[in-house]
RNA sequence: GUGGGCGUAGCUCAGUUGGUUAGAGCGCCAGGUUGUGGUCCUGGAGGUCGCGGGUUCGACCCCCGUCGCUCACCCCA
């Protein structure tokens, strides 16, 4: 009659954050809200699921991203929708659909979904941070939107990383290319690694990003994009290049560098920490998708964003630095201990609070000392004393929990001076 | 989807060739004479040894299965 109740855990590939380790998400988070609107982004929210045809249209029913890692559902009236895999698709179908003054700045944070097997800074659920920028295709932008993230990792204090860049070309110089690549990749198939000597065809780009030898080999005596891309995206790209390093925006040409999306087009990148080894190193990436308003039904509007991996940005500051983020003040003001017996807690508590003085308790009317640990663990700047006999006086004492010394460390405050009191001396 | 390693208290881990009531440290709770934290001392709570089956007189330990964690391949953040 009474059921055992299931040990019911995360599911696989998902994670609970919680303290300490919330306190790095909250940081993060902030400081780049802080950077967003210093660039000028406002924050858009979209829907954590679309149609399905929003990410497939987007990102490539090809890309492997599409086809094996998504969370497809039908829901209870029979439509096909899908978890966002990725922010992009989903902010541009929101511009399409509601047409704001362009250029529209809008910066992200939301989880996204691929179904694949979990393994270090990889997951189900992990979530990304970003902006996209829609409405022109001005190569300040470009250099804007990735000097933004440049900047914001050192403001992170991420000191290792790396910007690999190529340009992908726009539609028409891009297919050209692929025909070049896919002719030259036809005359050496047999030479290719072996997964690729099946699939070639079907993507040439990305044989380009295969790491074995011999794809690698292959390719190297190949056509590259950079090479073939049109004069005006070749004048695009270079004005690109030439701000970045104006600004001291490091970036490496990567001719090989080709992003799981389909839609991108000229300017690519990819933000690489050399903290995280292994294969997944790639903590941000981006890049320009001039068709993809269009291919989501919109009129033809360029764009360009990045999206960066919260988890993978904070294994990458954990392995870099011992020391925790602590941009923003989480430090408790002051901690109530109340042992009057009659909670006088509860009415200090609320006047403290309501003058902006971030205060906690302890509770079950515990003892003394039972109240004054809770007081040491909660990291309080200051303990408020209420007793039997600072009720019976008309006023509270007030100690000081970052001092060892008890004599001067304690003193007494009229009750109703309590929050003057502390705000003065929290100024101090 | 394929493969490797690992599942013992909230956490980090011991647990001898299979042998009685499964241990430690940290954390948590309570005390250390009647109002003071961070140090110290004492005591306490907390575990169906992931789950299911098998072998055995006897299983945390051996075998099988399953679930989970983890790492790698693939791909990506």
């Amino acid at each position: 009659m009474n059921p055992q109740p299931q040990n019911f855990r995360a599911p696989v590939g998902t994670h609970d954050v919680i303290g300490p380790d919330s306190a790095q998400w909250e940081n993060l988070i902030a400081l780049f809200a802080e950077t967003a609107y210093r660039y000028g982004f406002e924050l858009a929210i979209s829907p954590l699921f679309e149609d399905v045809g929003v990410f497939n249209r987007g990102i490539g029913e090809n890309s492997e991203v599409a086809t094996k890692e998504m969370y497809v559902f039908e829901d209870r009236g029979g439509r096909t929708l899908a978890l966002r895999p990725e922010g992009t698709a989903s902010v541009v179908r929101a511009f399409v659909q509601h047409q704001p003054t362009t250029p529209w700045k809008a910066w992200y944070v939301t989880p996204a979904f691929r179904y694949e097997r979990p393994q270090a800074g990889r997951y189900r659920q992990h979530h990304q941070i970003g902006v996209e920028v829609l409405g022109t295709d001005d190569p300040a932008v470009d250099v804007e939107v990735i000097t933004m993230a440049w900047r914001f990792f050192a403001a992170l204090g991420l000191t290792r990383y790396r910007l690999l860049i190529n340009s992908m070309g726009h539609d028409e110089c891009r297919g050209a290319y692929v025909k070049l690549l896919r002719d030259f990749l036809g005359a050496h198939a047999s030479e290719l690694c072996e997964d690729h000597q099946k699939v070639w065809s079907e993507n040439p780009l990305r044989v380009l990003d295969c790491k074995k030898p011999a794809c690698i080999d292959v390719t190297t005596g190949g056509p590259m994009l950079p090479d073939h891309i049109c004069d005006d995206c070749r004048t695009h790209f270079s004005a690109v290049l030439g701000s970045l390093h104006d600004l001291g925006v490091e970036a490496t040409l990567n001719p090989r560098l080709v992003r799981g999306f389909d839609y991108y087009t000229r300017t690519t990148f990819e933000f690489v920490a050399d903290a995280l080894d292994g294969a997944q190193n790639a903590i941000g990436g981006g890049g320009r998708y001039d068709k993809l308003a269009e291919q989501l039904g919109g009129k033809p509007t360029s764009g360009i964003g990045f999206g960066c991996g919260i988890e993978r940005l904070l294994l990458t500051r954990a392995a870099e630095s011992d020391r925790p983020l602590e941009l923003l003040n989480r430090t408790l003001d002051c901690f109530v201990v109340d042992t009057t017996g009659v909670d006088s807690a509860t009415v200090l508590l609320d006047e403290l609070r309501s003058a902006g003085i971030a205060a906690d308790r302890a509770y079950d009317n515990r003892s003394m000392k039972s109240q004054m640990k809770a007081a040491d663990r909660s990291g309080a700047r200051f303990a408020v004393l209420l007793g039997p006999q600072e009720l019976a006086a008309g006023e509270v004492t007030i100690r000081d929990l970052r001092s060892e010394d008890f004599a001067q460390s304690q003193q007494t405050a009229p009750r109703n001076d309590v929050v003057t009191t502390i705000s003065n001396l929290l100024t101090k």
